[in-house]
DNA sequence: GTTATCACCTAATTTAAATAGTTTATTTTA
DNA sequence: TAAAATAAACTATTTAAATTAGGTGATAAC
């Protein structure tokens, strides 16, 4: 990992899909030199991957949430965890220390929709006693970039 | 938006660089047609992007936190909303219902680095009078997938 | 001091993207 | 209802990029 790594990093999470050719005339560089680089960084499990980026409101799904639950045994844990990697709603689910145990981001077409999933598939689960929901009014930022000027 | 657009969506949020040909085989059409129906789904804001996944904590961000603030008077958020755009650290800023104001996701290196974030960068700020922070212990589910089965 | 190794290069080949022109089906309009 | 327009696909061609192969120079290991 040196600066041109870093600086392949960011050109690609910029734009996932940019050339080897197109990086390699930015950089200073050979197309092939590039390529090379990629492979090491994808091979090390740096770059785990590339996504398009879509525009959730523009799909339906206008309605972000917060859920932070709280389990009552550890028995219960393992099939509240197979249900949260079955529901496509839930984008993210967080093992939490403090009050609550976990804490679920969950994107949604509304409020009936969240009602649903909080009522008919959360809720239902043996062990979950308690849930608090935060309901997002507008999101000022979201990326998932992360700081790359410090070293490695 | 018809079924064929959602099965592109899906295959390009899979492999956010996977080529026009690759997918018109799979989807049994022409590699041009694919580009095209690509280009609308960009045109119309559909697909935001693409983008290099990253592993955060191979790359040293190996903590994650989620910071509740509250601000206690309207004339100070422009300064905290810039300051939250400024912070690299900070991937998320949510304008949230309930309790506190604004719900922020924080990747960083360790302790020392959220303390610095939320002591010197976060409770600086005038207005920020109340922070909560839940420290994640592990991750269970993290995509930025939408569910794309229902119509639109 | 010789030999490996690494990261790069250039050149050639293979593969994909982009463009242009055509066909077909569906919808609009006369 | 018939004619025209539109939309979305196709094929064939051109242009551009990815991949591969072979080679060079610097650095580290023996």
């Amino acid at each position: 990992m040196d600066s041109l790594d870093y600086k392949i990093i960011s050109s690609l999470v910029d734009n996932g899909r940019s050339t080897w050719s197109e990086l390699a005339s930015n950089l200073q560089m050979s197309a092939p030199a590039i390529a090379d680089r990629v492979r090491r960084l994808e091979e090390q499990g740096i770059i785990k991957g590339y996504s398009a980026l879509l525009d959730s409101e523009t799909l339906g799904y206008g309605m972000t949430a917060f859920i932070s639950i709280s389990i009552d045994r550890m028995e219960h844990r393992a099939l509240f965890l197979a249900k949260v990697a079955e529901l496509a709603e839930v984008q993210e689910c967080h093992h939490a220390a403090g009050e609550d145990d976990y804490l679920l981001k969950v994107r949604c077409r509304g409020t009936k929709d969240l009602d649903r999933i909080i009522s008919e598939e959360l809720r239902q689960l043996p062990g979950v006693f308690k849930t608090r929901t935060t309901i997002i009014l507008s999101t000022v930022k979201e990326t998932h970039n992360i700081p790359l000027t410090e070293s490695d």
